[in-house]
RNA sequence: GGCCCUAUCGACUAAUGGUUAGGUCACCACUCUUUCAAGGUGGUAGUACGGGUUCGAAUCCCGUUAGGGUCACCA
């Protein structure tokens, strides 16, 4: 015990060593490692992109495992879940539970028999002990200290060091529950390099004898992720912030086995507009959500990605290419970002803007048929994604901005019909539909000139009658070009809107004027 | 409360000792117009504060303040 001092140091050591031997070509292995409690958290999200991004950049391997020792909040079927979302962002994994690996297995539960053997060994050379406090005595205990001054006082509590050698034998031997506890050292300071935010100093008097094997026989995340990391080889370890504060409970472990200390990063949190962690009170964290209103899987990658970490300069727009590219984890900040969904609107109306519009007239169909609008041709989806694509942020929006475009309107805007409407008007909306019937090719041009040519005739501006119009075709007082839209909704279907809006709606609306 | 982390326009960020502190989103104005958008042009807006170091500091050091994280047989 009396050369932890030295073992400290040579932990720092090899650290250095480990990270200066990574530049040099040694493999990097890196690993996200969530927690089956439901669904994806976008702040998950991101840490699994960068780990992804880390691993290409590098030729490296990417590890997926699945750290379910807490029973208590284990969810059904959330393993799949979280494979699927993923994969939905186009992370790809050189190993896991779903594809298998030479370092398996992949899921924690199914490695107890490996915790249990290696906290024996930590009780064994003297880093750890049996302690026998139940959880309702260390509640009380918690309770009796203000604020969180309790600390587990090894030399007061019910263990190993209280109770003698015999007595802790017999009573492990009766089957006695119990736990094993990490004999961390009195007053030293252990230092570690974060390569986000450099060298990080904490004195162990403020460190806790962290339990490391619980009672039900399950590891605690410490024990389990040092044993895991070193045995999967994991070179970089890429993690939550969240994280930071427990590193020297990790850094004792990893010295107590004498194993080399990965090299690690710790990426700020992201964080609601009120500056919190993020969390469910103020919007959604499910990346799950965000897939359920229609944001795409390349804008949602790319405004992730750039929450904390920037390749310098003035772009913003990347492809899942270019960011593996130019990924480095110097570059990633040390303060957390706010996830402000206007900004996430703009980058995904960006995408809009640029796809191929077969491509979008593909996902457009699903949208369209989610909301339970059935029939339509992929032509006459690409039109109306062209038409209207630039008036909306996502794809799926457009159904709610201009559902005229799949149904007669139900309703029409009072206020709109009140502010446009006389007796001249009817008279005029009633030759235009005479005019309509006569246009051979029903193209905007065509529309565009023969109404010109008409309020031509009577020395009338356009806008006497385009919003009479709109109004009895669409129901609303926005929308894309009247003329293009007319067009794309066809002659049959306009002639019918409008033959129907004078002969039934407007003595309805006119009523009610 | 202890410990740890952090601090550039409202937001995301660029500028790693020398810039009129740049870009994007948002916002405002103008423009275009057929409404709503989009587009175009222009604009408002920032180095938290106080000390140092230096010829020179957003940048390095110290302190203050503020925010966050963490202190479980949860991860």
């Amino acid at each position: 015990m009396k050369s932890t001092r030295n073992i400290l140091a040579m932990a720092i050591f090899c650290n250095f060593v480990i990270q200066k031997r990574m530049s040099c070509g040694m493999s990097v292995r890196v690993r996200f490692a969530p927690s089956p409690t439901g669904y994806l958290h976008v702040g998950g999200l991101r840490t699994a992109l960068y780990n992804y991004f880390f691993a290409r950049h590098n030729n490296g391997k990417l590890i997926l495992r699945i750290e379910d020792t807490d029973r208590t909040r284990y969810v059904e079927n959330s393993v799949e879940n979280l494979i699927k979302t993923l994969t939905w962002a186009g992370i790809e994994f050189d190993e896991g539970p779903h594809v298998g690996g030479p370092y398996g297995p992949y899921v924690q539960s199914q490695r107890l028999h490996i915790y249990r053997e290696y906290a024996k060994i930590l009780v064994e050379n003297g880093w750890g002990y049996y302690a026998f406090d139940t959880s309702e005595e260390l509640e009380n205990a918690r309770k009796s200290s203000p604020h969180h001054e309790f600390k587990y006082d090894r030399y007061k509590m019910r263990n190993q060091f209280t109770l003698g050698e015999e007595e802790t034998k017999r009573l492990i031997e009766s089957g006695a529950p119990y736990v094993i506890r990490l004999k961390v050292p009195e007053n030293q300071d252990i230092k570690f390099i974060d390569i986000i935010r450099g060298e990080i100093v904490v004195n162990t008097k403020d460190i806790d004898d962290q339990v490391l094997l619980k009672s039900d026989g399950y590891p605690t995340y410490h024990l389990a992720n040092v044993v895991d990391d070193h045995l999967m080889k994991i070179t970089h370890i890429i993690r939550g912030e969240e994280w930071l504060p427990s590193v020297p409970k990790h850094i004792l472990l990893y010295n107590a086995f004498g194993w080399e200390v990965p090299a690690m990063a710790h990426l700020p949190l992201l964080l609601n507009p009120d500056r919190t962690k993020l969390s469910k009170r103020q919007g959604d964290v499910a990346v799950e959500d965000y897939i359920e209103k229609g944001y795409f899987r390349d804008a949602f990658v790319n405004f992730i990605a750039l929450l904390g970490w920037n390749p310098s300069g003035d772009r913003e727009i990347f492809t899942v290419e270019e960011l593996i590219e130019k990924f480095q984890l110097e570059k990633v900040n040390k303060a957390g970002a706010i996830f402000d969904i206007v900004k996430l609107d703009a980058i995904n109306a960006k995408y809009l803007y640029s796809k191929p519009i077969d491509e979008l007239a593909e996902m457009f169909a699903y949208w369209v048929e989610k909301r339970g609008y059935k029939g339509f041709s992929k032509d006459y989806l690409a039109r109306v994604v062209a038409l209207l694509r630039e008036r909306v942020k996502k794809l799926p929006d457009i159904i709610d901005f201009a559902p005229y475009m799949f149904e007669r309107p139900k309703e029409y805007d009072r206020e709109y019909f009140a502010k446009h409407w006389s007796g001249e008007v009817e008279q005029h909306l009633k030759n235009l539909l005479n005019i309509f019937k006569n246009i051979e090719v029903f193209s905007h041009q065509n529309l565009h000139d023969e109404v010109m040519k008409y309020l031509n005739e009577r020395n009338l501006k356009l806008k006497e009658v385009i919003h009479p119009l709109r109004l009895a075709i669409t129901g609303l007082s926005y929308g894309a070009g009247m003329f293009e839209t007319m067009e794309v909704l066809g002659k049959e279907e306009v002639i019918a809107r409008l033959e129907d809006f004078l002969t039934r709606i407007l003595p309805t609306l006119v009523e009610k004027k």
